[in-house]
DNA sequence: TAAAAGTCTTAAACTAGTTCATTTTTTTTC
DNA sequence: GAAAAAAAATGAACTAGTTTAAGACTTTTA
């Protein structure tokens, strides 16, 4: 079966850890919506209820909420390869505080709430993927969230060069002072300072 | 069947997730160790490969590393009822970074990373018990890094005693402190000023 | 139960990061 | 391709949290 880009990637991406015979790759693939957003436009917003958990096939997004204040807190930058979305709001059912926005012109397949319960009826193998997707996510959070708070910006900064050479070029220096947590004048002096080093 | 309390626990807490019959209880339950530590004793230590992932049924535990200067930083406490361990050294096999002690004696179920593999096989549904604990795991993290890096200190100081009122009374505000991210004295003018108000 | 070890408090001097205000540079839009 | 909008740079005044040091209080241990 000759397949186009965008589901060939995502059956790779599955099939690094498990085999899926090519009945179920029809079948998993039919469960998936193909999505397209422009530069700029919201994938969700602050208030919904997550419908979709959306996997990248091509663009970059970023997921962030604002505080109080009204200052934007990103917790992650996706690109081609990279599932993202509000897993609580998708699971829980209850509406989400965040936002998912495309910094670029993107493409992505969503599974539904709907689907994704009906994918673990179907093919239980998918029970073990998300299971091993679940645990690696979780082993980088706990490093993340660690790392966060014992390092100093500067440090953070040069950690997310070094872990994302990739991404560093394609996001405003705006958008990781929001990721880093800082405001983008501090984010500013120290890129100066980095580069100067 | 009349089980002993840490084995019922145990099996309480499988069952929020799964079903299980009574053979593939014995079965789960025969793929356990019992554990026994006394308050101050590690049950690991960095440089270590974590051997087994845990679940307390009695005590409180402290998971923590060392930064460069020597300094704690605590990412979880875990009492009755919690799973705790090294995931990324568990799965990966590689030297973890992390120490382990028990903050009062403690009793706990281990499970090895042999036996973790073979539950997979012998009883498939628990692919489904981790998707769901790791699922549950995830946003919670997710939440707390988010929350730790637009929050002040105090705030998280605040939050913590809301969502773990019963932990707090069980640990000191030294390590209190190593886990909201500062240092005991200015742990100590926090909690000076919170009770003030 | 006394001594030792660890924890908590307080305070003064310090630093990483913020806030606010202005100018320059880059990107977007029509 | 000019005008408008957004992002980046720079600097001065400010604040949340650190560091160091010393004394009071509690818990552990022999």
């Amino acid at each position: 079966m000759k397949l186009e880009h965008p589901h060939q990637l995502i059956l790779d991406n599955v099939s690094r850890f498990v085999d899926l015979t090519e009945l179920e790759k029809q079948k998993y693939l039919s469960l998936l919506t193909a999505i397209k957003v422009k530069k700029k436009a919201f994938l969700m917003q602050a208030g919904e209820i997550a419908k979709y958990e959306y996997f990248i096939t091509k663009g970059c997004l970023k997921v962030y909420t604002l505080d109080e204040d009204g200052a934007p807190h990103i917790s992650m930058f996706a690109v081609e390869d990279y599932w993202t979305g509000d897993m609580a709001s998708f699971i829980t059912k209850e509406p989400s505080r965040y936002f998912i926005k495309a910094t670029e012109d993107s493409e992505l397949l969503g599974i539904s709430r709907l689907n994704y319960d009906l994918l673990f009826q179907e093919i239980p193998k998918f029970e073990r993927f998300y299971r091993i997707l679940y645990q690696k996510s979780l082993i980088n959070y706990i490093r993340r969230s660690n790392h966060g708070i014992s390092l100093t910006a500067e440090e953070r900064y040069i950690e997310f060069k070094k872990k994302y050479p990739k991404i560093v070029n394609r996001i405003t220096q705006k958008d990781l002072a929001g990721y880093i947590g800082i405001t983008p004048e501090f984010m500013s002096k120290i890129i100066t300072k980095v580069n100067r080093m």
